[in-house]
DNA sequence: TCTTGACTTAGAGTTAACTTTAACTGTTAG
DNA sequence: CTAACAGTTAAAGTTAACTCTAAGTCAAGA
């Protein structure tokens, strides 16, 4: 049960301080709490749903629907179906990145034997 | 030796005649001519060279930075391991990109499992 | 000849995702 | 007590990569 004033949990996280607000206005972290003097306070369960974040984001998910994906999750079982719908659709979407970095891949490696 | 308009190019490649008049206007096309009435006709050797910006675009380069390997590659022979060396860096990149992608893909595979 | 349509340019506008600034507040070390 | 520090906010600024607008040109068809 332990908490992180924004500085740890933007080390921890490996974001600034910025992006972490930023995130925060962006109804992508709805439980980050305040302390008594009004400091934000992160616990494990923003830690890891910042890594989650990371992950849809680094998979090419835009904020925008990080953050309907999130609203769903804050809806908890009752809009499981639609949730788990998007993430399926995501996968779909990761598998076929995957394939053209590799055909990509590829191209450049071809272009480094040619030698000319 | 077939010829394109830029509408023909823009089917062919996939990217809007905007997008292929700014790539131009960015220096990632030096070699685009021009007929008698000033309008751009693309050579087969120009759709090629967009394709594999596409690659460099698609694997993450910066356009500043697909500048800098096509400007290496119009000085030829002499820049030659230069420009290679940029690839081969590019390459590294790539890889390591496809290793997170894999490990992203893992991770939205478990939360679509969990089932919560 | 007129008009339609596909092009041209320079430059302005847009979008996403930060990133910074300015002014301020509360906590802590000396 | 006070200075330094780490945080706060709203709002402005930045960057990359387009995307569009306005005004104009040119060639081809009725």
């Amino acid at each position: 049960m332990s908490l992180y004033t924004i500085a740890q949990a933007s080390e921890e996280v490996d974001l600034t301080p910025y992006t972490l607000r930023y995130y925060e206005k962006e109804g992508l972290l709805p439980n980050v709490t305040k302390d008594s003097a009004g400091r934000r306070k992160y616990h494990d369960d923003d830690l890891q749903r910042i890594g989650f974040i990371k992950c849809l984001k680094g998979t090419g998910m835009s904020l925008k629907q990080i953050k309907e994906y999130g609203d769903l999750y804050e809806q908890g079982k009752a809009k499981f179906k639609e949730r788990n719908a998007m993430l399926e659709e995501h996968r779909e979407k990761i598998l076929q990145e995957i394939k053209t970095q590799k055909k990509y891949l590829k191209m450049v490696e071809a272009k480094i034997e040619m030698k000319i």
